[in-house]
RNA sequence: GCGCCCGUAGUUCAGCUGGAUAGAAUAUCGGUCUCCGACACCGAAGGUCACAGGUUCGAAUCCUGUCGGGCGCGCCA
């Protein structure tokens, strides 16, 4: 319908270049209007053209009236207000919207807008060191109603996890894990100021290896520790101790015994956050290791072809990007004096390693905190003759949590960290899914916990399923009063629905489409959220204005369409957000 | 100090590629169940859109500055 009035207006345009009344054609901007009193579309056009016609806009909108060619789509066309052009369609045409969702069903409101482009999505990408906390869990949801939303819309959409499986973190895990499976034989070892100290998981996989491999793994505490330099808790530099714990772990026990143990908190971890993901409705279709980046030799490719594109200059030993090149603000250090990569490296070959495997648009969600290295990852792309434009990096705010009005402190070493998973426990996956895309991602975000529990009207969640229930009870009443459904019947008289309730259901379904359209490419879920909450209200009022269920079997099973047609909508709006639709609550 | 994000009703937030009287929800106050689920509906009240300039027919929206809040500025990951 947009797309017709915008048609229209443009034939009207055109006519007033011939007759040399306005010079050049404007870009035509056709919304629909947020108030039944102006019609059902509006467009600003006549007030863009002032100007260069040297006419008031309201002369200017007359104008293009007039030339405006009838359609039978279009009942009127009136000028309002300060020069806007007010469109009314005919009534035919928003019954027609009830007919459509009855027939599409849950294809309803999508598209083939993305032209099934193919999209990587890249979200959470969390260290495996340990279970996902409540900050993880925006990103997740975000991504993941991302990844639905612009599937709707046409594009072809991998989710992908990126693997930290080879940082000094994992290591600081492996060694952390070893320290509490020697103490568990009783051996009298100190635990590392910088290791896991407090995490319950640890001493579980010391256990789970301990079951597993009994003794092989156990040194004396002389041995482990003979001529370590002092902890942080003896006065020492923790960071100094933990690197040397672990080397001296790995000669201790050798490349392939260190690697089970490695290996052992690895996959245990990383099987925990799947099913963590899994259990909040948020699936990925690759997980990549960054360990598999060097062992490719992507890495050192990556450094190569950098290098040969004349980017790399070497500054006290050490080779540094040249990102200043493209923007950032200093260059950066991808390969260290001692000859290691950074994580930078790696991470430049991940992103060259994405486009080459043919993806069209890569989107990367990061926590707001990433924020200043946007810069050079996109430097990165450009260096290696990608264009940097196909890479949006989404950055999300952080969540903070209330708890009775209070903030909920959610650092580590407060011992109060809250995982996804309690998050989940707390309030239902259905709560955290739509209360973390409630909110524009860029907005820091209050999660009131009470509310997200509450099952009152207060909760936008339970007052949205709430409409959906409501209307599936209608269905199980009407078929108690052993009356049947009659769709075709229902089609053929939507020309009764002419209350207000009724008009203002069916304006606000047709709109759905553009919902999907508009969150899917701004990348903005929260559109929808507060679009299904807004149809929501629409029915309640509706259902409390009039009876569904009466006598006259015409207008019966009109209205019977038409709430049905909203229930469809809901449904499909809940479920690209990963909401479930229940019929009883 | 520099950079990014944010500042809208008591509170939580929409609205931001400039458009009509700045909208919801919640809290507060007042109504509505002999009637398909009151987990709902209807109404009232609530605003210097942080502040000051600028751009123009028109600014919550764009630009500049100030103030306030968050985050980031490693040969960490």
């Amino acid at each position: 319908m947009k797309q017709k009035i915008e048609a229209l207006l443009q034939q009207s345009l055109q006519t007033l270049v011939n007759e040399n009344i306005i010079k050049t054609l404007p870009a035509i901007q056709v919304s629909r209007t947020r108030d039944a009193r102006f019609g059902d579309f509006s467009s600003n056009i006549a007030m863009t053209l002032a100007k260069q016609a040297a006419m008031s806009p309201r002369d200017i909108a007359q104008h293009i009236i007039n030339y405006l060619p009838a359609d039978p789509a279009v009942t009127k066309a009136e000028i309002a207000g300060p020069g806007f052009i007010n469109f009314y369609q005919a009534e035919a045409r928003s019954l027609d919207v009830i007919r459509q969702i009855l027939q599409q069903k849950t294809h309803y409101g999508h598209s083939q807008a993305g032209g099934g482009e193919r999209v990587q999505l890249e979200f959470v990408s969390a260290n495996p060191t340990g279970p996902l906390h409540v900050g993880h869990g925006r990103g997740a949801a975000y991504g993941a109603t991302l990844a639905a939303l612009m599937r709707a819309t046409g594009y072809e959409v991998d989710c992908e996890y990126y693997v930290n499986d080879a940082g000094r973190q994992m290591n600081i895990l492996a060694v952390s894990i070893w320290i509490r499976y020697l103490q568990s034989f009783d051996i009298k070892l100190p635990f590392p100021s910088n290791g896991y100290k407090s995490e319950a998981y640890i001493f579980d996989i010391a256990e789970q290896i301990k079951q597993a491999h009994q003794t092989k793994f156990v040194q004396t505490a002389e041995v482990v520790i003979q001529k370590l330099p002092t902890d942080e808790a003896e006065g020492g530099d923790r960071e100094l101790y933990i690197d040397a714990l672990i080397t001296r772990a790995r000669e201790l026990l050798g490349k392939d015994n260190y690697q089970i143990i490695f290996n052992a908190g690895l996959s245990s971890i990383l099987a925990d956050i799947r099913q963590d993901l899994e259990e909040f409705g948020v699936i990925f279709e690759n997980w990549y290791s960054e360990q598999t980046l060097a062992d490719r030799g992507l890495i050192t490719q990556a450094v190569e072809q950098l290098q040969q594109a004349g980017y790399i200059e070497e500054r006290q030993g050490a080779q540094w990007f040249l990102s200043t090149r493209f923007g950032d603000e200093k260059d950066r250090v991808i390969i260290r004096d001692n000859g290691t990569h950074t994580y930078f490296a790696s991470d430049i070959a991940y992103h060259l390693d994405k486009f080459q495997r043919g993806y069209q648009r890569v989107i990367n969600i990061w926590g707001a905190d990433h924020h200043g290295y946007v810069a050079r990852v996109k430097a990165a792309i450009s260096a290696l003759g990608e264009s940097a434009d196909k890479l949006t990096i989404l950055l999300v705010q952080f969540a903070n949590l209330y708890r009775h009005g209070e903030r909920v402190p959610m650092s580590t070493r407060s011992g109060s960290f809250v995982t996804l998973r309690q998050l989940r426990e707390e309030v239902g996956t259905d709560a955290a899914r739509f209360f973390y895309v409630m909110r524009k991602c860029e907005q820091h975000m209050d999660f009131d916990l009470d509310l997200a529990k509450s099952q009152s009207n207060d909760n936008p969640v339970y007052y949205i399923q709430y409409a959906h229930a409501r209307i599936c009870s209608v269905m199980t009443q009407l078929k108690e009063k052993q009356l049947q459904h009659k769709p075709d019947t229902g089609n053929k008289n939507l020309h009764k629905l002419t209350e207000k309730h009724e008009t203002e259901l069916m304006t606000k379904l047709a709109a759905y489409p553009d919902i999907i359209h508009k969150s899917a490419c701004n990348a903005e879920p929260h559109l929808l959220a507060h679009y299904l909450r807004e149809l929501a209200n629409l029915l309640h009022a509706y259902y409390n204005a009039h009876h569904f269920i009466i006598e006259d079997k015409n207008l019966r099973n009109a209205r019977l369409n038409l709430i049905l047609a909203t229930r469809q909508v809901l449904s499909n709006g809940l479920t690209l957000l990963g909401v479930s639709a229940p019929e009883k609550m």
